[in-house]
DNA sequence: AAATTAAATGAGAATGGTTATCATTCCGAT
DNA sequence: ATCGGAATGATAACCATTCTCATTTAATTT
């Protein structure tokens, strides 16, 4: 029960070859373009077993879930509101008081998902320039 | 432009009567028992309309998204994985740590999102009485 | 007050990400 | 080699949300 396949096996190699956030359709039409087209439903299902079995990593935004590779230490995620920029910061002082807030109200946390939103610097380096000329 | 309307007054009501956190399909169903039936269509868009106005706060959770009373002080949420109960918690400590991670990238943060999961003290409490038994 | 104009409503269609269905194929264990 | 439980793929179904558009409402102007 929960095999490897090649087709999740495909799937897992292009995560862990990059440090992009892939959503399911990216995943789909990137193996189609390598040739190793996969059903829509395949990706989905094959990307819900990688992270049940602990092989990706995963962050829900809004509108789609995204997947990373899982072999990097905890992090959290800020997220350009204008170009869509995914970056990553980790905060170890942010996750103990997240753990006291939690026990502070009897809570038993088991995960925590946060992300910031704004502008990246280049976005913000961007219109700075432009106001400028 | 941008009318409080009297569905929107009704809207706004229902949530400033309650510390719930109302998706739209509750407040449709809501309004709807008390007589005043709206269009699913008008509640979203006055939801929508209510907090640009700064009427009314929300959370987007995964699957959808939940909309609060706005006259409260700033703050963020646990949900208990067991039961579904929204609690909310707020920390400044975080929040000073989070805009410190922010600078650090030259991000120009504009708001944030935090959520803890895990179970409520309530669940927590009901698994160890039903373990005594 | 009547006319004008912009915004809001409601019903239903459409969208878009994701999951379910189901017949078929694959793979591991007997 | 066979049996049985997964996985696949195509497609339908789901579900929250948005869009369309004809109609109604309300604020503004004459």
């Amino acid at each position: 029960m929960k095999r490897l396949t090649t087709q999740r096996q495909a799937i897992l190699d292009l995560i862990n070859a990059s440090n992009r956030h892939w959503d399911a359709e990216e995943v789909n039409r990137e193996l189609a373009d390598r040739g190793h087209s996969v059903g829509i439903a395949t990706v989905y299902r094959g990307l819900t077993a990688l992270e049940e079995a602990g092989l990706v990593a995963s962050i829900q935004l809004a509108d789609r879930k995204r997947y990373e590779r899982a072999d990097k230490q905890h992090h959290d995620h800020m997220i350009c509101t204008e170009c869509g920029a995914i970056e990553e910061f980790s905060h170890h002082k942010i996750e103990a008081l997240q753990e006291a807030a939690a026990l502070e109200k009897g809570f038993e946390m088991s995960g925590h998902q946060l992300v910031l939103f704004g502008r990246c610097a280049r976005c913000v380096g961007e219109s700075t320039e432009r106001g400028k000329l």
